[in-house]
DNA sequence: TTAGGGTTAG
């Protein structure tokens, strides 16, 4: 019998598969249960090299020599030693020389599952399966190697295709199989797969096996079937801490979190495991300030401790904390650097992100297929193709160029940055593609404006998943395309959550909002996203108190508002001039840590403003650590409609300095503001330098604000000349200004010449009738005013209701033209009654001129006219306390006949009132309008 | 077999 070398360990002939094809009994000896080689001599040189790990002098030796009497076995040893030392290269080469030489002992199944094992452990996937492909004869450990490889190294999909061909091929699964694949399963969240799987296990009489069974309670937990997973928890005759584990993280995952903690206080002995899931599940769920209580009690720490705490803090936003502990850490490893990376890409810092990718190169950690797939999509989001492009290269230098992951977020990345012909390219040199590479297309397509393109990809494309059908639904309802839509959500096999929002959203965009609500009704289940589409669904289309009815339900219903939400919600609060409730929803916003976001802060801004604040929203504007356009036009616009021109104007000038620059929203505000102050000259320099400077082509807003600054300020024949001489063909909203000006400036002509055209470009459209009622009013022209009404009648065109809104201790009370509906109508009413006694008694004779002349369209009184924000006042005057400033926002604009009776109002009860109507602010005070009379 | 970091759809 020879002797042995010396083994560091007791399993170096595993093949790794978990079953050592070689065991050694107490004498030394071995023994066999693989077809093996027989153990010749060997080379003491060779083998003392080989065991110091000197691989490239012992491949120098085997290369040089070859009459060496080396056996199978040192063979084995040299791969060992390879595998030991994570040598790749060194590996490839003795791979190589071995089949060169053609040694019989190479073909064997034993010999080839350690070659296999070599590339598994030294991370060459792609080779490892090239030796799997080549093998004549496969056995167990054949298989359960390779699966083990593809779920361990993130391909849960090849490992389960692996296992079905497996068992095709007739080879039984064991242990070592399942504890392998039911992860993978659990990945994928392949609930049915794993149940098929337990059958097996039932069948197998493995259900006594901890290890197995353990990770059946994993699979189920992480498939969203926590209750089957504690079943089996509770069966369980022997648990050990991977079982508790398993469970808690189960709970953890899905959000029970006392239930989660329950288990974890009975656990009879935790591990540094327990303590790490107990802290990422409460990280993931947002509740930061448990999860450091616990990071900070636990008597142990590890680097993934380290990095749960570390991705919590970057994965809610807080990345100045994160980055804090990320510095303290005693060591890092890549997922420390990743969590760092996917938390600046996920919060839109893509600086940040491409800096921190550049510190962990130069702190020797390489990059993988993680850093790089978390990286891309935060290039997508802001379009940045340069740094896109970059990071491609990177990739192509490392050996992640073939990864599936990251080649679809290549696709992606240059599908959002609008080049589709990089993105088919690069999807064309895949040398593998799943699901997700081929929805990114799809989508990019779509995106991109090439829809028949994307719906010949979806054809073809080999398996379509539940995105790949969603995707198809929103592109075809985000069009409006609503049957088209409908028509793939029926047809689909399986719906969740997205498929019903996409619908949802898709009708509640394009105003249909009673088919949204079915959806939102009908759907089995509801996340944030749902209720946000409603939200929004409900404030874009002007009904303001459903959508904050809406945001109250969802907080009453437990789901916790985003940023989304926030953005959402605020409009209808700005809309409604609902400034308390405002200021309610602001302090959410700091208490969910979602102040920094920009988009929020924005909507704050325009929140504060159009309620009357303009100080708060100077006050949150502030705050804004990285404005952007929208952020600053919040401002502007704030401004311009409280007619602080000079503000509106100045802060116009920072913004360029400040390196943002203006877009077409700010020279509408710019134009807005000149307008509202008659600043005809700097209107029209602005107009210019618009497209001079900026390269912004006027939009029809543009032109209709030109319209409105030249006509107001009297320059009606101007505005026609402006009208005529238009590139663009002038639409409604642009003869609208002219006419309101003919309004103001008495102008019979224009102004009858404008109705005539805009009766013929929009024959239902109210506002042209009743402006032009309006000036004949104005005029004394009885009949014609006549006329004009019957015209309506013959036409069926019916006015627009004025309502107003008032806010009093959070409940927003709404009063339209000559209502009797609110409970306090008597004494509305009975409050108007006095007051206009009192403007009698002070001398004011309402001329009956202004009393039958309607802005817009607005029923009357004879006398004393009960326009909706007359009532509103009349309410705020009785329900607020004295000295304060009463609020009220006005779906119309204001009459003359009311501006001039509030303006008393505001005399004679010494309050500041302030009135929104639909196009700018009056702060009434002392008999005095801030507009100065000018709207 | 349990804990940390990733791509597509709303």
């Amino acid at each position: 019998m020879a002797t042995l070398p010396r083994l560091k360990t007791k399993r170096v002939f595993d093949c790794g598969c978990g079953r050592s094809g070689i065991t050694m009994n107490n004498n030394g000896h071995l023994n066999y249960n693989h077809t093996m080689p027989p153990i010749s001599h060997l080379h003491l040189n060779l083998t003392a090299l080989c065991t110091e790990g000197r691989l490239k002098e012992s491949l120098q030796i085997l290369l040089t020599t070859h009459n060496l009497p080396v056996d199978s076995n040192t063979y084995l040893q040299l791969l060992h030693t390879c595998i030991a030392n994570n040598a790749l290269s060194q590996g490839k080469k003795f791979h190589s020389l071995i089949t060169h030489r053609r040694f019989e002992f190479a073909t064997h199944t034993f010999f080839q599952n350690t070659l296999i094992n070599l590339y598994v452990k030294c991370g060459s996937l792609v080779d490892a399966r090239k030796v799997f492909d080549g093998m004549p004869e496969r056995d167990g450990c054949s298989w359960n190697a390779m699966i083990a490889a593809y779920r361990r190294d993130g391909y849960p999909q090849n490992a389960l295709i692996l296992f079905h061909e497996m068992q095709r091929t007739g080879v039984q699964p064991d242990e070592f199989t399942f504890a392998s694949i039911l992860p993978a399963c659990a990945k994928i969240g392949a609930l049915d797969q794993g149940m098929d799987i337990h059958k097996s296990l039932i069948k197998n009489g493995l259900m006594l096996n901890v290890v197995v069974v353990s990770a059946l309670v994993d699979m189920y937990a992480k498939c969203g079937s926590i209750r089957k997973a504690r079943e089996l928890f509770d069966k369980m005759s022997q648990r050990d801490a991977v079982s508790w584990n398993a469970m808690i993280g189960g709970y953890a995952q899905n959000g029970a979190l006392d239930e989660a903690l329950r288990l974890f206080k009975e656990m009879p002995r935790r591990n540094v495991v327990s303590w790490t899931t107990m802290i990422a599940g409460y990280a993931q769920n947002g509740v930061l300030d448990e999860a450091l209580r616990l990071f900070k009690e636990m008597p142990q720490r590890n680097v993934v401790s380290w990095n749960a705490i570390i991705a919590g803090y970057a994965q809610n936003g807080v990345l100045d904390e994160a980055l804090r502990l990320f510095e303290e850490m005693p060591q890092r490893n890549v997922a420390s650097w990743n969590a760092m990376i996917a938390g600046y890409a996920q919060n839109g810092f893509v600086e940040k992100a491409t800096e921190t990718l550049k510190q962990m190169q130069v702190a020797g950690v390489m990059p993988n297929s993680t850093t790089f797939a978390s990286i891309l999509p935060a290039c997508a989001k802001v379009r940045a193709l340069q740094q896109g492009m970059d990071i491609h290269q990177s990739i192509m230098d490392s050996e992640f160029s073939s990864d599936v992951v990251v080649g679809s977020a290549l696709v992606d990345m240059y599908a959002k940055c609008g080049s589709m012909q990089k993105a088919q390219e690069v999807f064309d040199k895949m040398s593998q593609r799943d699901e997700v590479s081929w929805n990114a297309m799809i989508a990019g397509y779509a995106q991109n404006g090439v829809l028949n393109e994307a719906l010949r990809l979806f054809k073809e494309m080999p398996r379509r998943d539940v995105v790949s059908w969603n995707t198809m639904i929103a592109i075809y309802a985000q069009k409006g395309a609503l049957n088209e839509a409908l028509g793939f959500f029926k047809e689909m096999p399986q719906r969740n959550v997205v498929s019903w929002n996409a619908m949802l959203a898709g009708y509640a965009q394009n105003g249909i909002l009673v088919k949204a609500l079915r959806f939102f009704e009908e759907m089995p289940q509801r996340d944030v996203v749902s209720w946000n589409a409603m939200i929004a669904g409900y404030a874009q289309n002007g009904l303001g108190e459903k959508a904050l009815e809406t945001f109250k339900q969802m907080k009453l219903s437990g789901i916790k508002p985003n940023s989304t939400t926030f953005a959402g919600i605020l409009p209808a609060c700005a809309k409604m001039g609902a400034l308390e409730l405002g200021m309610d929803i602001h302090q959410s916003i700091i208490e969910r840590g979602l102040i920094s976001d920009v988009v929020v802060a924005s909507a704050l801004v325009d929140m504060y403003a159009k309620c009357g604040s303009i100080q708060k929203a100077h006050r949150v504007f502030d705050k804004i650590s990285q404005r952007d356009a929208v952020s600053w036009n919040a401002m502007i616009a704030g401004y311009a409609m409280h007619g602080s021109r000079k503000d509106a104007l100045r802060l116009f000038e920072l913004m360029k300095d400040s390196g943002t620059n203006p877009d077409h929203v700010s020279f509408l505000c710019v134009l807005f503001a000149c307008s509202h102050a008659g600043l005809v000259d700097e209107g029209c320099k602005y107009f210019n330098g618009m497209s001079g400077s900026y390269s912004i082509m006027p939009v029809m807003d543009h032109y209709a604000c030109m319209v409105d600054l030249l006509s107001r300020a009297g320059y009606l024949l101007e505005a026609l000349i402006f009208i005529i001489k238009m590139t663009i063909k002038p639409a409604v909203i642009v003869w609208m200004c002219l006419l309101g000006a003919c309004r103001s400036h008495k102008n019979i002509e224009i102004g009858v010449f404008t109705t005539t055209l805009l009766f013929e470009l929009d024959p239902k459209n109210v506002a042209p009738y009743v402006l032009l009622s309006n000036i004949y009013a104005e005029m004394g022209r009885w009949g014609d005013v006549q006329k004009v009404r019957r015209l309506m009648k013959d036409k069926g065109i019916k006015k627009i209701p004025g309502c107003s809104w008032i806010e009093v201790n959070k409940i927003v009370h709404v009063f339209c033209v000559g209502d009797r509906s609110h409970p306090q109508t008597q004494e509305v009413y009975a409050k108007l009654e006095e007051l206009s006694e009192e403007m009698r008694a002070a001398g004011y004779s309402p001329d009956s001129k202004h009393v039958l002349n309607d802005v817009e369209e607005e029923e009357k009184e004879l006398f004393l006219c009960h326009h909706s924000e007359k009532l509103a006042i009349a309410f705020g005057l009785l329900n607020t306390s004295p000295g304060t400033a009463i609020r009220v926002v006005k779906n119309l604009r204001v009459c003359v006949a009311c501006h001039t009776a509030t303006k008393l109002i505001s005399k004679i009860v010494a309050r500041e009132i302030v009135v929104r109507d639909a196009n700018r602010f009056h702060h009434f005070e002392q008999g005095q309008c801030s507009c100065g009379d000018y709207w």
